[in-house]
DNA sequence: TGAAATGTTGGGGCG
DNA sequence: ACGCCCCAACATTTC
């Protein structure tokens, strides 16, 4: 409800309002849903009903086709008009033309900062390199404080109109990690910004260590709108100018790139949304992938033989979550040490995270095979054993997840088969029984994923 | 928001 | 003192 533009037009503009939450068939049931996601948009909406019962008010849900599910809204209750934020992804821009056709609907604000239309070069092209785009986005959006809208006092509501119940979530969904609705989203804010640590002025150091807390974490609330992307750009604006300091200063602008990223990916997915079928660079639109289904199931499952691949991996399917330096390593291994299409790691994604969204994963698969707009060049291949030693130093975040490694000692931790046998029987790991060998060696997959897009590339020119 | 190969430099050991 | 080699350490180039 803070800084909600939809809902204070809304109450500036009508007497009453009825808040409501369209279960769509089309999302919820689709084959990319996903049990954690789903259990935090419930819990979350349950949440937003109890938030709302204090200010008088309460949640409307409904279920259905969206255009059906509002008509039936407006015919029981006369509604006059119709407010929501808008949505860019491919699908909810679809539905809503839809919507508008028949109900006076209104789009106001949205999920993200800027409008995909809003920030275009000189001659009114899109732009496809994030530098460029972040530098124009930085001169159209500044935030004060006080532009950011306020929580209403109070709601009101008519009563007697027909609900369903909120959905009670599933399985697994105690176990959220992340706590879902505003309140938490808000706290888990402010501690980045203001708390005892100071997460924000740490960022350049911390955010790439896989064993600690270093990032803010509230991509989920973004994802749902349990939080203002404005509010998260205000935050960071205001803790860059109130620091003198130059490494702070330059951690926070680090971290308000990182709210841009998203700002692209969706701007891209908004003028591009042929980026969900298929790479952005047609030169590279014909790799052969290998797509070996019993390699892709040791990824999906954490048992490729590389720690940090495993632990990562473990760490998405226990908590619907992973450390964005994670998601880099794995999505590098799957493209290209595996060579199977970054579209099933894609899927793979957004069947289990809890953020998962089209725009963000899809850029960020793309980036990583280095097929998309702005991406990371093809030849660079991220080395799991490196990347390990670099951000889990003290493996504490392989010793985590992969309890059959918790008794290697650290020299062994990063690349375990290196393990001489004696070791491996005192620390009570059988490398090959106990944790798998690697699935592949990482010389030989870095020369054969160079030869494979190489010869990609060479065949497009013919 | 790479890694590996290759090139350059400079200190120290040594005959 | 000098030239030579070795090899970190760092820089540059290449994939």
């Amino acid at each position: 409800m803070s800084d909600n533009q939809a809902l204070t037009e809304t109450i500036s503009s009508a007497k009453s309002v009825i808040p409501v939450f369209v279960l769509d068939p089309k999302l919820i049931d689709s084959p990319n849903a996903s049990h954690k996601r789903l259990a935090f948009l419930y819990k979350g909406l349950a949440q937003l009903d109890a938030d709302l019962q204090e200010k008088g008010s309460k949640l409307i849900i409904r279920q259905g086709n969206p255009k059906e599910a509002l008509s039936n809204l407006v015919k029981d209750s006369g509604a006059k008009q119709l407010y929501a934020e808008a949505d860019f992804s491919p699908y909810a821009r679809t539905r809503d033309v839809e919507v508008a056709r028949d109900l006076p609907l209104k789009l106001v604000g949205g999920s993200c900062v800027s409008h995909p239309e809003s920030v275009l070069k000189k001659d009114g092209e899109t732009y496809k390199v994030f530098t460029p785009f972040m530098r124009a986005w930085k001169s159209l959006y500044q935030f004060q404080t006080e532009q950011l809208l306020p929580v209403p006092e109070h709601i009101h509501t008519p009563k007697g109109i027909a609900s369903e119940e909120i959905p009670v979530p599933t399985g697994l969904s105690s176990s959220l990690l992340i706590q879902p609705g505003e309140k938490p989203a808000n706290n888990r804010l402010h501690d980045f910004i203001s708390g005892e640590l100071r997460g924000i002025y740490q960022y350049s150091d911390t955010r790439n260590l896989m064993d600690i807390r270093g990032t803010a974490q509230i991509s989920p609330y973004l994802r749902f709108g349990m939080l203002s992307a404005r509010l998260c750009v205000s935050a960071a604006q205001q803790a860059l100018q109130h620091t003198p300091d130059d490494h702070s200063k330059r951690s926070a602008e680090i971290w308000l790139n990182e709210l841009i990223w998203r700002e692209f990916f969706i701007s891209i997915l908004y003028h591009y949304p042929s980026v969900l079928q298929q790479s952005f660079r047609e030169e590279l639109r014909a790799i052969p992938w290998r797509n070996d289904l019993s390699e892709f199931s040791a990824w999906c499952d954490g048992r490729t033989g590389y720690p940090i691949i495993d632990a990562a991996m473990r760490q998405l399917l226990n908590t619907g979550w992973m450390h964005n330096r994670g998601r880099m390593i794995v999505a590098s291994f799957l493209v290209k040490h595996l060579l199977i299409d970054w579209r099933w790691g894609e899927k793979f994604f957004m069947q289990h995270l809890i953020d998962g969204d089209p725009a963000a994963n899809n850029g960020g698969w793309q980036w990583t095979a280095g097929t998309g707009t702005d991406a990371a060049t093809y030849f660079r291949v991220f080395n799991p054993i490196l990347q390990s030693k670099k951000f889990d130093p003290h493996g504490n975040f392989i010793r985590k997840w992969i309890p059959e490694l918790s008794g290697v000692p650290g020299k062994y931790l990063h690349e375990p088969w290196k393990m001489p046998k004696g070791i491996q029987r005192q620390s009570g790991c059988n490398i090959g029984r106990d944790y798998p060998l690697p699935i592949v060696d990482h010389r030989f997959a870095r020369e054969r994923v160079l030869e494979v897009y190489n010869r990609a590339k060479k065949v497009y020119q013919q």
